[in-house]
DNA sequence: TAGATTGTTAATCGATTAACAATC
DNA sequence: TAGATTGTTAATCGATTAACAATC
């Protein structure tokens, strides 16, 4: 199925995107496309979305289009959604707890283990079920329990520190919030959401278009 | 100071970086840098740093290098920080929660001014000494007290429908954490946080490297 | 002045779009 | 079969990198 060349990150981006739009049509019980009708809702150019999705297989059929449910399957498969990968989370703050409780993220096959924090009032409460662990026990908890992804939510002062702990113990992603860039081997997989530079980026473009006057 | 052409959004979309690694060294007492250092650290090249100033100006000096100050001042204001924006929150769940918790929100000058929510067990409770008010109220807050930006913090199904009342009622800016696209016209500048989006990539990035062996 | 480093032009690389033969 | 639409190649466009003259 997948081809030999290396996939660009600018295709990479777009794979969600098709994966919600497609998801949308099956529940709307669409059950066949083409690139032209794909292009008009989702905004991308019909030459574009055959490109892409010729990185990956030849999916389509000439004079149909696409049939919905198989893409929609395949882009799944291609994005890694048929696993299951083990998570937990470091930082039980206000952004670990909405992480921890974000309901699409069970779905998409990333099961919470166990979640840390080093502050006394939040360790020993439970989130969905969770007891909150004190970060000390970090270390000693994932020597004994194999995990796949840790989630990065504690202050910037101590993302490093946590990540650290994470690759040590063989954690192969990192999906990191702390508004820094992390040092990480290249066999580790770090990817950020840093909330402040899409901030900044709507101020920028605010400001750009003339439309924001104080 | 800022010249006539286009900015392109690769470009915009390394502002925060610069301005974070600039604060940084700010913050370390160094005064002076040259696009080679900076380029060691913040790891684009050393001619893309220069490329991408040169976009807003001539903030070097030959010889020299640029003044860590003065650029990160400047980046600053092209990224419209020295301004100040009233916001509102829509959603008082997880999310919406974490982000009128988010601290470096008020410190780049968005100002929470009221929060909105559906659920009668929200109304009323007070986050960050804002009561919580009930969505029903939200045009007539809006039509008395003019907001700049909406923070969108709903289910994706009632997404749209809170956009079109803030689009209706003079908002600028929307920062759209539900897990869809929003209509919205020109004049109104939409950026999305697509959490889900950003775990799929993790989630491919992780089996394309064939880390990841369940 | 000599050395350093920018600003900027030109060269390269990569991504997007257009075109169309292949084929269902 | 005729019409539709893909897969794929070629053309265009844009972004990154390299090179170097300008100049502090």
């Amino acid at each position: 199925m997948a081809k030999e060349t290396k996939i660009s990150m600018a295709v990479i981006r777009r794979l969600p995107k098709y994966h919600r739009y497609l998801g949308e049509l099956l529940r709307k019980d669409i059950d066949r496309i083409s690139s032209k009708e794909l292009s008009e809702r989702i905004g991308f150019t019909a030459s574009q979305i055959r490109q892409d999705l010729n990185c990956f297989g030849d999916f389509g059929q000439q004079g149909y289009g696409y049939n919905v449910k198989d893409l929609y399957d395949q882009i799944g498969k291609i994005l890694g959604l048929d696993k299951n990968y083990k998570t937990i989370i470091v930082g039980a703050g206000n952004i670990g707890q909405a992480v921890a409780n974000y309901a699409k993220f069970e779905s998409l096959g990333f099961h919470l283990q166990a979640i840390f924090d080093k502050n006394p009032k939040l360790i020993g409460i439970k989130i969905r079920d969770i007891e909150v662990k004190d970060v000390d026990c970090l270390d000693t908890y994932l020597k004994e329990n194999p995990i796949d992804i840790g989630i990065i939510c504690v202050p910037k002062e101590h993302a490093q520190m946590v990540a650290d702990i994470m690759i040590k113990n063989g954690i192969k992603g990192i999906w990191n919030f702390a508004p820094t860039d992390l040092n990480a081997p290249d066999d580790v997989i770090v990817e950020n959401v840093h909330l402040s530079e899409s901030l900044m980026i709507l101020s920028y473009r605010l400001n750009e278009s003339e439309l924001f006057k104080e």
